[in-house]
DNA sequence: ATCAAGCTATTTTTT
DNA sequence: ATAGCTTGAT
């Protein structure tokens, strides 16, 4: 056992041998970060700290499962009984911290986990509620106030009370009652796990101790993209023993609008004055002339800790800048360059889980899923609809819930009528109206259907319902989660109402598959799980990665890989293909036009480059089809950045501007007139625009 | 209750 | 282009 630090070069070997204290680790693209931090655990364990004692957190779980396996190797075998390094993300480690001390927050223990698709129900059903048109607010858009607004813990009152502007406003009303809603529910949204952790920790005191105590070390892996909560929980955390080891790269901090800040990293020294820096500045990924590019790009964004990569390995290629006539010529061209890439000679053949192509919008992938299939290249999309949003797999998992929390409403409401039983959306509207007037959940006034004006038929069908579930929440525990599954599938004929809904050649089958995945995951989860529930098997599909599947099916060992800047964050491939590199996509319009944007999405297109081994080839095309119609695009200026040429970059800039900026910045809202002939007609905005104040004068006065 | 036709708004990134 | 939704007909 014990990590052959010699291996190590001197900064790393620094990292991993200041073992008490706090910590900070900057480590560019490449330079061994994973290394480092699995080093450091294995250091520390040879060093006396039980395994158990130490906690790493990650931001995905496919991180944490890497980290775990190299953490594991390094250790070698451990003596029976004793427990593994603890290694999660934040949002499981949240979980467990929850469950434990749910009452004190006022939580059943059972409490549901809202995914971004409950969320997105939820939503829906409380702008219903207050009777907000989809036009003024939709759904998603108050989902992201919602999001802003827990991230940086601001109750509803306060959020009615700062919001400016109609929409705020009627934000900041839905917040109250999503709230409300999620509270009665017993439920937690994604940002909750991390918000009620934070309160946990604020009021209970005695619960922080408990949950400090848990450990004597603390690393946390990309620690440039935590958010607030995030990094009050590892203050926290790390309060009593100060052992807090933090690795980041704030070059590569791409989460910026979903509340991470770049401050906690770059501040780090403040909160620990006695924080020792090691910098990690030798890349061991990629070729000297990509580290070049990568290099010269990121030299144009302002707030950052200075520093240099320094490739260690010389030689390669320079990447290439490829023009193309549209986005179907863009994945033509690509995708033979791979096939070549893939026959290639003997000795440099290329296997195709080397190769990735890597885009902004996950509109993107389109073109080329279509190509990879008429060249029968196999290829994986990660990101894309998860195994865990399939409607099918939604049913049974909110059955489930259903059985565990019955307060879980949006859950509830999702099965009372599937597959249909004549429990229909008028009947639902009364027992919801009844729900609501008695300040009551739902689920608890099933019982008295009989009172309220509904046809007999109804009212048996309801405790039908009511009786089923009762019946199968009575065997919870007595059976494995398999065999209740099946038994309720069974129960409510699920396979036949596939096949009545699904009449596509082969379409119920394939969904009554992955229905069969979802049994055998559960019986695989029991198997692998110490003291299996159904809550902890729930817990995992809400929080599974969106590849998990994948992975486990060992479909992606052989495949070319697709996926976003966001998604590639931490991985590597020998060849990579970035495409789509233009005005309004890389730097991607909305950004742009937000203004402070530009420098997130430099990042980005950093953090693309930086994944490259061997090969990076970087595309854009001449027009590309939007809403229907071709339009021509400009090239991106992170091209020109990287290539050195300022002045041009600049010029792509403002041409990018001129073209969005007068485009796309106001909503049509309530303009009844017909839009063809404004939009269709030449630029003259005077000439169209004048008749129309005109006419909107003359009736007003 | 179910389905086809037609209308619409949608284009950032995700644990 | 297209998914998702409302509308109107069975």
């Amino acid at each position: 056992m014990g990590a052959p630090v010699s291996e190590l070069n001197p900064a790393q070997r620094e990292a991993v041998t200041t073992l008490s204290g706090p910590l900070l680790v900057l480590a560019g693209a490449g330079t061994g970060k994973t290394r480092v931090i699995t080093y450091r655990i294995a250091q520390l364990v040879k060093h006396g700290t039980p395994p158990h004692r130490i906690l790493a957190v990650t931001f995905t779980n496919k991180a944490a499962r890497e980290m775990r396996e190299r953490a594991l190797r390094l250790l070698g075998k451990r003596p029976r009984g004793a427990k593994p390094p603890e290694i999660s993300t934040f949002h499981s480690l949240c979980v467990r911290i929850l469950r434990r001390h749910a009452a004190l927050l006022g939580y059943p223990t059972e409490f549901s986990i809202y995914d971004r698709g409950d969320q997105e129900m939820l939503a829906r059903l409380v702008l219903r509620d207050i009777r907000v048109s989809d036009s003024t607010l939709r759904p998603g858009e108050l989902l992201g106030f919602i999001s802003t607004w827990k991230n940086q813990n601001v109750s509803p009152d306060e959020a009615r009370q700062a919001a400016e502007g109609h929409r705020a406003e009627v934000a900041a009303q839905a917040y109250a009652r999503y709230e409300a809603q999620l509270r009665a529910g017993g439920s937690m949204d994604f940002d909750d796990l991390l918000l009620q952790t934070t309160r946990l920790f604020r009021d209970h005191p005695e619960a922080r101790f408990a949950e400090a105590s848990r450990f004597d070390h603390l690393l946390i892996d990309e620690y440039q993209d935590t958010n607030r909560l995030q990094y009050e929980i590892v203050k926290a955390l790390a309060q009593r023993h100060r052992n807090l080891c933090v690795v980041g790269d704030d070059d590569q901090s791409i989460y910026g609008w979903r509340g991470a800040e770049v401050e906690h990293i770059l501040s780090f020294q403040n909160d620990w004055p006695d924080a020792r820096v090691v910098r990690l500045e030798f890349n061991y990924r990629s070729r000297a002339p990509i580290l070049e590019l990568a290099n010269k790009l990121i030299l144009h964004n302002s707030a950052r800790h200075q520093k240099v990569l320094r490739a260690s390995r010389e030689g390669g290629v320079p990447p290439r800048i490829l023009r193309m006539e549209d986005e179907n010529m863009e994945a033509e061209h690509v995708v033979r360059e791979i096939r070549q890439l893939l026959v290639g000679d003997a000795e440099r053949r290329v296997s195709p889980s080397d190769i990735a192509i890597l885009f902004r919008t996950n509109e993107q992938p389109r073109a080329f899923e279509l190509e990879l299939r008429r060249e029968k290249i196999p290829y994986v999309l990660v990101g894309g609809l998860s195994f865990y949003d399939r409607r099918e797999i939604k049913d049974v998992l909110a059955y489930l819930r259903v059985l565990a929390n019955p307060l879980d409403e949006v859950s509830l409401l999702r099965v009372i009528n599937t597959p249909p039983r004549g429990i229909g959306p008028s009947t639902v509207e009364t027992l919801l109206e009844h729900a609501v007037s008695q300040g009551r959940p739902l689920w608890t006034v099933l019982p008295e259907a009989e009172s309220l004006s509904l046809s007999e038929g109804v009212v048996s069908r309801i405790q039908g319902f009511q009786k089923l579930l009762d019946g199968f929440r009575a065997k919870l525990g007595t059976m494995p989660i398999a065999d209740l599954v099946r038994a309720l599938l069974d129960a409510i004929e699920y396979r036949a109402e596939l096949e009545r809904v699904y009449t596509g050649p082969g379409e119920a089958e394939s969904r009554w598959l992955a229905i069969e995945e979802l049994v055998n995951a559960a019986a695989l989860y029991e198997q692998r799980t110490d003291a299996p529930s159904l809550l902890g098997f729930l817990e995992e599909a809400a929080l599974a990665d969106r590849d998990d599947k994948d992975q486990e099916s060992g479909r992606e060992r052989h495949a070319v890989t697709l996926m976003t800047l966001h998604s590639a964050k931490g991985l590597e491939f020998p060849h990579v293909y970035m495409v789509g590199v233009e005005e309004g996509i890389l730097p991607h319009q909305r950004s742009v036009l937000e203004g402070r944007g530009v420098e997130e999405e430099r990042r980005l297109c950093y953090v693309g480059v930086t994944r490259a081994q061997e090969t990076l080839t970087l595309t854009f095309t001449k027009a590309r089809m939007k809403w229907g119609k071709p339009r021509p695009s400009i090239p991106s200026r992170f091209l020109m950045e990287m290539r050195g040429e300022t002045e041009r970059a600049r010029r792509a800039a403002e041409a990018a501007m001129a073209l969005f900026g007068s485009g796309a910045t106001g909503r049509p809202r309530a303009s009844s007139a017909p839009e063809s002939e404004a939009s269709s007609g030449k630029r003259s905005t005077k000439g169209s625009r004048k008749p129309r104040e005109a006419t909107r004068k003359r009736s007003a006065s």
